[in-house]
DNA sequence: CTTGACTCTCCACCTAGGGGAGACTGCATG
DNA sequence: CATGCAGTCTCCCCTAGGTGGAGAGTCAAG
């Protein structure tokens, strides 16, 4: 049982991939821009990194699906490391994207709509419509 | 004033870009795109665009502000001058896209769940904050 | 030793544009 | 006529957030 010496037990990052959903290539691109960084690196120069990466990942990834630039996804990393409270700019930053999110799913609710009228107004070549006076799309402005 | 013969008036890209919302910069783009295209040139090489493409160009704006990938939008735009109804097609396509999209509205919904989760959860530091005196903001760098 | 899976670095490419250089156009004025 | 100046032209490089491939090296098993 004990005669494993894995001390701390170190992912290749294939092994870290496939745990956090995220590709070799994309891992090996946050390592390059210092959002994470292998705990070592094997002889042969592989990158080595500890588990606690796969649960830093999973934070990315929630922060990248709301589409945080990865210069301020490395700043909570590295804010969240440190244990340094910079709550307060840092839940303001985090609060304000919170807002922009909102605004986009609006927004993206009113696509929705102008998009299934769009899908009306093209309905009307039901059948077949070689070029009658197009109805013109609404088109918002804006 | 008058010597300006009425003729097709054929507007710059300039009006183009500031009836359509796009930048100039854009507008040039989509023509390399092949997304739209200037009825004619000046004799000085300028673009010169007739009205309907102000039009176009909403119906652009509206389907890149669902993300349509520019390639769609240029098959779309075809599809709709040549009258071709292409429809069942498109129409899928578009549906299709709508899907993605109340997808993403309610991955966006959750996420701002989430988001919220995350926030309070950093509330907890919420009165003190390990080095005081000196504001060590972190993220001092980039 | 060899094989095969895995990893390394480096470089190019992608989308949807934006920035700016340097040259030219088009039009109004003096 | 010249001159000025805004508008436009093409060309090339830059961005973010990766993806893809080439060519070489690593690691463990057989």
């Amino acid at each position: 049982m004990e005669s494993q010496v894995v001390l701390a037990r170190s992912l290749q990052i294939g092994v870290v991939a496939s745990r956090s959903g995220l590709t070799v290539k994309t891992i090996r691109f946050y390592c390059d821009e210092g959002l994470i960084q292998p705990s070592s690196r094997s002889e042969g120069g592989y990158r080595l990194f500890d588990e606690a990466v796969v649960v830093e990942l999973g934070l990315v990834r929630t922060l990248r699906a709301m589409e945080l630039p990865l210069a301020d996804v490395r700043q909570i990393l590295e804010a969240r490391r440190s244990g340094a409270c910079t709550c307060r700019d840092l839940k303001a930053r985090i609060r304000r994207k919170a807002g922009e999110i909102s605004e986009k799913i609006t927004a993206m609710q009113n696509l929705e709509a102008e998009l299934f009228a769009l899908l009306n107004s093209w309905e009307t070549c039901g059948g077949r419509t070689p070029a009658p006076p197009t109805p013109v799309l609404v088109t918002a402005e804006r």
